[in-house]
This record gives C-alpha cells, structure tokens and sequence, in this order.
DNA sequence: CAAAAAAGTTGTTCTATGTCAACGTTTTTT
DNA sequence: AAAAAACGTTGACATAGAACAACTTTTTTG
C-alpha cells in the first residue's frame, strides 16, 4: 500500500526509517474511478497526491466549456495544484484521475508541517519544485514558434507516456492544436 | 550597493542582521554594458543573479538566427538560466542585460551552501522556486489558445513593465508572434 | 553631428491550421 | 447485447498571422 511511496521517496532523499515512517504516516488512501474529479475549479486545493496506480490530470476549462488539458501525473508521481496549493485561493483548474486509479495523498497542514520540520522532506520538495520549474520551462521554451508537427514530434520524444495513456482529443488540447489537426499529422508519422 | 538586496531578503523572510550580513558577504557585484552577454549558452551557468538597476533577458536562438525571448527580470528581482544552475548542464540559453546594469551575484557553490546551512536563505529559494513555478504556469497557460490580440492584452493585464522596458522586436519573440503583427494589433489599442 | 544600423510600420501575398460536417469506430451505459 | 454517446478520421472551406518587401523613424556609432 505505501510501499511505492517508501521507494520514490527513498530514491529521491537519504532518509532513515524512522524518520521515512513518519513522513508515510501522514498520507491516506484514496480510490478513484474514470474520469473522477478530485478538484473543482472553484474550490481551494487542500492535499498533494501520490500515484500508486493510475493517473491525474490537471485542466481547465474556457468560457465556451472546452477542456484544456495542462499537466498530466502517472504512476510513482506527485500531483497536486500547485498554485492554489500555494496561496489557498480557488484553483481556477480542475483535478481529475482520468483512470482508475490508486492514490495516496497529505493534507496541506501535514505537507507544510513536514517540510518545516522535516529537512530531507523540505529537500524532496525542494526537488518537485525545481524540476516542476524546469519542465514547464521546457514546455513553454520547446513550444516556442513550434508548428503543430513539431509539438507532436516533441512529445513523442519527451512524454512519450503520454500518447500511450491519453486520449487524443486531451493530448491534442494540451498541445493547444485541433484534434482534427493531431489526427492529420499522426498519419503522416 | 547591498541596501536594495538588503531590503528584498527582509521582506522576504524574517532575519536577524548577522545572518542578513553573511548572506549578503557571499555576494558580488558587477556592472554591465546595454546588450552584454552574461552567459552563452554553451556555458554552465554558475551565478544567480539579483538585479540592483538594469533588466536581465534570458533568450534562445534557432537554426536561423531568430532570437527567442524567454523571460525578462527587472530591477530588485533574482534571475538565473535555473536549469543549467541546478543540473550543472549547458544552459542552451543566454542570459543578457539589456540595459546598462547594476548586478549583484552569488556562485552556485555559495549559494547551495547557504541554502543548507541558513533555514531563512532555503525558505527564500523555495518561495523564489514557488513564484517562478506559478508564474511559468500563469504563462503557459494563461496563453493556450489566445491569439495574438488577446496575448497582448494578457501581458498588458499582467507583465505591463515589460512593454515600458522592452523592444517592440523582443516582446513580440516573447509572445511568440512576428513584430509585424505586434504593430498592427498595438495600432488598434 | 552625420552616416549607418537597427527598429518599427504598413501593404501584399501565401500557408498552416481552425471550424464545421459527415461518417465510421470504439466505449459506455443500461 | 442493444442503444447511445463519445471519439477519431477525413474532406471542404475560411482565416489569422507569417513572410517578404518597401519605406519611415529611431538609435547607435565614429
């Protein structure tokens, strides 16, 4: 049950087992169907998930109620919403398993607790942050000036996960392009 | 020369003045010429940065030649090339002052010794990682689907600093459309 | 301060990609 | 298992914005 937290987070700090069973002591379980909304867009984000099994995906929608897809967690990954996360204001973004799904997750109180009394776990989130930074630098700076093709050659190369586990209308929203136009350019390779 | 910097890290966190003078002894300053080159990207980046006057830009070119603006940093703010810092890999960007500057600088060695042994400086550096973190969100997809016209207005609402400070030709590579079109969607306000 | 270079503007043309619609296929529901 | 809904594909058409070029204005340099 939180034996893959135990390994991700072993892998991620130098921590004995003491201090390793308090962090674990923190999180619950939780169990989720397709498609279940964990976060409304109008509400505040109050836990950070662990996937055991599954996966989250973090969108928003426009005034005209199409989806935009922002992020997307798989398994032995940490999710949450971030920003709300942060400031405790209303998300303005949706979280959602969008498989069954398995997960773990720590309340923002804990979190923070952890974190201030926990150096290697301030060191973990330290680390989420610095490589959640750095990939959406990735993503913003890859992106630049990138024509439809060349996002989807991009994915294919860094998140190839991704068109393994994700509908191609989703995968097509979070490359800001049509389905229609990801449809085309697949079957050009 | 230190006073700005001062001020910054008192706001930002609750600091004793001896603490507040080591912290500030590990930092250097430099003076820079409109245009200068702070680091190519075939560099490791070594240095963070903060900002006493001038403005800092962190840009890409591609095959062609195009210059790709990334970011732009202002005065009393930290910029770095984050990635290259943290992973110690070609920066693959540039950082540039694109004005006459006042910087003051920290080496990376420095840095992470201060981020580990003062709590006060880690809690600086997780808050800077946090606001950066949501501000690359807020951008990426805070431009999802916007035309140019509505990009415009974003950086208007959100980045208006950036339209007194910077070339038309930059803020245009910033916002991923051509100066062309910048001029005729400024000349309809 | 003059000359040169860079940046900004504006018109014309061309293209990538969005939108809409029709149809077939897969998934979900009952 | 049948019916309904969602998804994916493909074609026809429309359009925002890129590219190029000519010209003006501003900035930089010697």
């Amino acid at each position: 049950m939180f034996d893959i937290l135990e390994k991700i987070l072993k892998r991620k700090t130098d921590v004995d087992d003491f201090t390793l069973k308090k962090i674990i002591s923190y999180f619950k379980i939780i169990h989720t169907k397709r498609n279940q909304i964990l976060l409304n867009s109008d509400e505040i984000c109050k836990n950070y998930y662990f996937i055991n099994k599954g996966s989250i995906r973090l969108f928003t929608t426009d005034k005209e109620g199409n989806e935009n897809s922002r992020y997307f967690a798989f398994k032995e990954n940490f999710a949450t919403a971030l920003p709300s996360f942060i400031d405790q204001k209303p998300a303005e973004e949706y979280l959602q398993t969008i498989q069954k799904s398995e997960l773990l997750y720590i309340s923002r109180t804990d979190f923070y607790y952890l974190v201030s009394t926990v150096p290697q776990f301030a060191k973990i989130y330290t680390e989420i942050l610095e490589k959640g930074f750095i990939m959406a630098q990735k993503r913003i700076y890859g992106f630049q000036g990138f024509d439809a093709m060349e996002k989807v050659k991009w994915i294919i190369k860094h998140q190839p996960e991704l068109l393994l586990n994700v509908s191609n209308k989703m995968v097509a929203s979070y490359l800001g392009i049509s389905p229609s136009t990801l449809s085309r350019i697949k079957s050009r390779l």
